[in-house]
DNA sequence: TTCAATTTGCAATTATGTTGCAAATTGGAG
DNA sequence: CTCCAATTTGCAACATAATTGCAAATTGAA
């Protein structure tokens, strides 16, 4: 992580009033340290350093403000930083070894939400698109 | 649901080497009458009829075989019958009211996912589209 | 009808996430 | 820097979701 994303993850903390702890900025660079991963995975990497229940209130308070956001991926969620600092994209996942690539859309997701959402008179506000199956590596 | 859909129930039960039984009958019978829905959902009508264990374990067993599915809609699973009796289709999800919307992807999905594996010499299985707003009725 | 194999239901257990509260930490005021 | 109200933390207890072991019931094939 870039001295820019720590600074940044401050800002935001203090323009919604939160308060820079210990607790906090040790979650979040956890957080940072392998991205996507599931609050299990955080869990396990905080023990002994940060309390459970203040990693799963955290990760609350950076999901509410915007910095980190969660995916799908295969029936679990993972937690990843939000499009400020990876820029929008989705996800190829591997069903055997589990690697995660990031996918950038160009343009035929964006299209097909317009088209469809005009056709009902949906208003999108989010959206995620994931697909599985097996990697380079994988496939032999 | 239509006979046919029972029939290829027991079907796809006896191929797969399953016994036809009372309590799976029950839950695929409670799994169509309202679609998606989260297990939840299902145990709560389950009540008195079917133990939730056995919801549990027939329903992971009609996963296994193919009979039903998983969608994501807003943080939970939802169960759905598969494309084989429903055809292949994605999910609008009213963030206010909970209604969800099945639309038809005409190209664009597959386009993207055969243009991205390529890229990545991925081989893709399995794929899943969701977009949550607000539905026509909730966006006043 | 008979019976081995499968399935079910119940109790106990494990996994995951939440809440109440006293003690510690934080950040701003003085 | 010092002080202190407000926030945050860690622990224990609680709540909810899902899984497992096992004896009893059901199933389907002979
Ligand atoms: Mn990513
Ligand atoms: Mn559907
Ligand atoms: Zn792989
Ligand atoms: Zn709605």
């Amino acid at each position: 992580m870039t001295a820019d994303d720590l600074t940044l993850f401050k800002k935001r903390l203090a323009e919604h009033g939160y308060q820079v702890t210990k607790a906090r900025e040790a979650t979040f660079k956890l957080l940072v340290s392998a991205e996507p991963q599931t609050i299990r995975e955080i869990l396990v990497k905080a023990q002994g350093v940060v309390d459970r229940v203040s990693v799963y209130r955290n990760v609350g308070v950076f999901e509410k403000i915007g910095l980190i956001h969660r995916v799908h991926i295969g029936w679990k969620y993972k937690l990843e930083l939000s499009d400020e600092f990876v820029g929008h994209h989705h996800h190829l996942s591997c069903l055997k070894c589990g690697r995660v690539i990031d996918i950038e859309d160009e343009k035929h997701i964006d299209d097909f939400i317009k088209e469809v959402s005009a056709k009902f008179g949906f208003e999108p506000r989010r959206h995620q698109f994931e697909v599985d199956g097996y990697c380079k590596d994988c496939r032999s």
